[in-house]
DNA sequence: TCTAGTTTACTGGTCAGGCCACGTCGCGCG
DNA sequence: CGCGCGACGTGGCCTGACCAGTAAACTAGA
């Protein structure tokens, strides 16, 4: 920024606005922990010095911010929310559905994240992580003569496992995301499609693939499956002339 | 979801998130569009025959969800906002921040979000972003001899035009949000270390090279660069035992 | 007639006070 | 000792009102 006469817009300050922001630069400092619990509402408007009505409001910001929680006939006031990747995750959502994002970028989204995941996941899995990854395999291949609803769980359990071995808490959340994001948009239409015995059995030899690269510790070819994988399942529902930009994520040369 | 008697947990609704849920349904299925204008309170107090309060209450919380914006004045009434990116890049922002990520896991998924992007960019940047990157190198270039906030105004501009250029709005999204909270996090360090023109220059050649890479289509090349770049700056600030989780990232063998 | 200032009708922001249903806790009854 | 029932406090919601703005309608002046 340059030095000098470089005024800011003065905007006018509303009152639950302020509320919010001392409440949560209060948890943001550690003064709030999570688990413990506000004053209640009329505490607050003695606290505050407003009215009833404009503290509501601001607790309704904070609810919506999901940091805190209030639920009638609580005595010790509204709760303070521990910050579990898992709220990041829900928001995240929201807003990602909202704005009308494209299959295309979601579908390229989803490859970046769950190559980088499975190329982590290949350095950095415990014994432990890898006996889930196992066990999710074992659990679509049963899955296959049961439903699809049953092998779409495990697969989602296979994912997780690997965002898990990542380490990441950035990825497990966008893994999180764009699946259910992907899956809802076009759940019907995928799963006519892999209401088929041999659809499954190849998705699943895929995962072995993926699952194999990863416990034998190679991070590219884990990666370079993974995205493979997704974009031969998926690619299908996506415009023809979108396909280029997601084509540049797997390792074939260009045209 | 198997067959049969599994019933959901019943949940007291609560007016203002009805209300909530009925505007952005609506907004979602298009009834409402961007630009447009909601009701005035009192219109919608009519409306949905709920107290004003309540309403009010609905209208922060969608005014915290950022789908609409309410101003004193307005003879139209709140104004509902166009969802550009943007919104979400904020709203994933405040999250994260307050989310309290650890700074390793934040460079770590900024490794994979800026080694993605240049990897599409590579491949799908048009003359005009190739021309916008080059001359954001050129502004780091005269910047050197004018201080830090410029270089790093230029930086951003870069690494900008370059998640324009992957054509994604999920990775440009990521891109800003994690930008921005790294930065956040150790701005005060990086100034300091930076405040050297011998760090700046060579930041420059780095940026330089990611350019290269991309604007003869070497996408490889570019994502690995860009990933070591970032890895080579920041990693110093990330605790000694997080990098492993790190270095997976970049194209060395194990050690 | 056209402009400039003023009135007016609305907007959102805030307040005070009140009612209700529902948890929680403790007291007293069996 | 255990159990049920009340009192108390909580959040959810409502009514009705006042204020400070904005913008459009209106009116007085050139």
């Amino acid at each position: 920024m340059t030095e000098g006469t470089h005024f800011q817009r003065v905007r006018p300050v509303r009152l639950y606005q302020d509320i919010v922001d001392q409440i949560e630069s209060a948890i943001a400092r550690g003064a709030l922990k999570p688990g413990g619990r506000l004053p209640s509402e009329r505490e607050l408007v003695a606290q505050f010095g407003a009215s009833r009505a404009t503290v509501r409001e601001a607790l309704r910001v904070l609810e919506a911010h999901g940091v805190v929680r209030s639920r009638p006939g609580q005595p010790s006031g509204p709760e303070v929310l521990s910050f579990s990747p898992d709220s990041l995750a829900n928001q995240m959502t929201r807003l990602v559905q909202l704005d009308g994002m494209s299959l295309t970028d979601l579908l390229a989204f989803r490859m970046v994240i769950d190559g980088a995941a499975s190329r982590l996941a290949a350095r950095l899995h415990t014994p432990e992580q890898r006996d889930a990854m196992e066990r999710s395999i074992a659990a679509m291949e049963q899955a296959i003569e049961t439903g699809y609803d049953e092998f779409s769980e495990a697969d989602v359990a296979f994912h997780d496992a690997i965002a898990q071995a990542s380490r990441n808490a950035m990825i497990q959340v966008c893994n999180n995301v764009v699946r259910g994001v992907v899956l809802q948009v076009i759940e019907d239409k995928v799963r006519r499609a892999f209401d088929s015995e041999a659809l499954m059995r190849e998705s699943l030899q895929h995962h072995r693939d993926v699952f194999e690269a990863i416990s034998t510790g190679d991070g590219e070819a884990a990666s370079r499956i993974a995205r493979q994988k997704l974009y031969d399942y998926y690619a299908g529902y996506v415009p023809e002339e979108d396909r280029a930009g997601i084509l540049a994520l797997l390792d074939v040369e260009p045209p």
